[in-house]
DNA sequence: GCAATTATTTGTATTTAGTCTAATTTAGCG
DNA sequence: CGCTAAATTAGACTAAATACAAATAATTGC
């Protein structure tokens, strides 16, 4: 008798809660061992019982953040994630990669996709669905790709772009990063050059659209 | 024997639609008649069959947009819609509402609101959750509220920030509304004052939340 | 290892943008 | 009519940003 694949469901949406309950189900190998509505909720699931396979999305402010891959993975290294969200920032997507989560899948995905990614993942294997792996060959293939989606940025660039865009003004991020005003200046009109845009207030709007910065709060 | 309530799904995300599904079904007198990930399909299912209540998130674009509401209404007058959706927009939910669907609910909602909700739609009832009622109080009696989410800024100061969120500089503005730069800044200091923030940046911010100004496109 | 390129950094002189203070004009209201 | 809020503006001053020029530092390709 091989054990069932235990899974726990974090979705703050009940409707995805409910589906996912009853797409895995299909699979008569999958035990859904729990299932949570935020990030605090599924941590106590992942440190009370054993977990194979967490099915989040690390999207949903206030319940879950891009975070809780570190925190699923510090609280229980043994844990598979799968991530099903709708994230449509690309730069989050990667971080989110980068922090090992081991499949990821779109909510635009169907029945046998998850299905699929979900034995994949349980046996330790990566599992993308078509959105995210065209994300993942355009950032290592950035040249085939015939669009130029692909900042061409500078990683201090990028990070100058971000504390711009976070509303701060040269003298304070010079002061953070302990640098010359006039560094900041110069970075500054350079990504303004690349990026073909004539005012900061452009950059807020380039940096939103990328998801370099975030929205603080919305009522 | 009384009919069942046919009703019909419409959500781009099947996890969505596998949800409302399982969730619907629990109501013994609701028949789900059809399912739709896009308007095309929706409209063909509402012009083929007689649907009472259609369930719908119409902020999905690429799939669905506000405009499925008048297009029911026409293609199927006498169905009544019922919208679950994650919409954050104020003023796009005001639409909606005007617009005439019957019920608004959020994707937080849990299963006992959908299942109300469905079942007071059918009737040709309203229902609406807490959080869109809270809209619909906030609008109609604006001053009731001891919140200030009603903007204190006079029209003209309205007009300058959204100005100013588009990313015209003070010089721009004052060209093409043929005042002096200072009136700009003196404007612009008020808002900031009045709005509490700090920066542009907020206020580019402050602008895309109140729905006064939105991003262009989103890859 | 060296040349070539790119990325990162800085300074000086200059220009522009923005703030502060204060004041004038306009329009609605009791 | 006097009162108040809104809209407008100027002058003096300060901070921010640019143009221009260029020095390091890190990478890449022979």
């Amino acid at each position: 008798m091989s054990k069932k694949i235990q899974v726990a469901i974090a979705d703050a949406q009940v409707l995805c809660r409910v589906g996912l309950c009853d797409v895995l189900q299909r699979n008569p190998d999958v035990d859904i061992a729990g299932q949570a509505g935020n990030a605090d909720e599924l941590l106590k699931i992942v440190e009370e019982r054993p977990i194979d396979v967490v099915v989040v999305d690390y999207n949903q402010p206030d319940f879950f953040n891009p975070e809780i891959v570190a925190d699923i993975k510090k609280s229980a290294p043994s844990t598979h994630i799968l991530v099903i969200s709708s994230d449509d920032r690309k730069e989050r997507i990667y971080q989110v990669l980068e922090d090992g989560v081991n499949s990821f899948l779109t909510k635009q995905c169907d029945e046998g996709e998850i299905l699929d990614a979900i034995k994949a993942t349980a046996r330790g294997d990566k599992f993308y669905c078509h959105k995210i792996l065209d994300l993942i060959i355009e950032r290592s293939f950035p040249s085939k790709s015939e669009d130029c989606t692909a900042t061409p940025l500078t990683p201090r660039e990028k990070e100058i772009l971000t504390l711009v865009a976070k509303g701060k003004v040269a003298k304070e991020i010079a002061a953070d990063l302990h640098i010359s005003p006039h560094t900041i200046y110069t970075h500054r009109k350079n990504i303004l050059r690349k990026l073909n845009l004539t005012s900061p207030t452009e950059m807020i709007v380039y940096a939103l659209e990328h998801g370099m910065i975030e929205l603080s709060d919305r009522s």
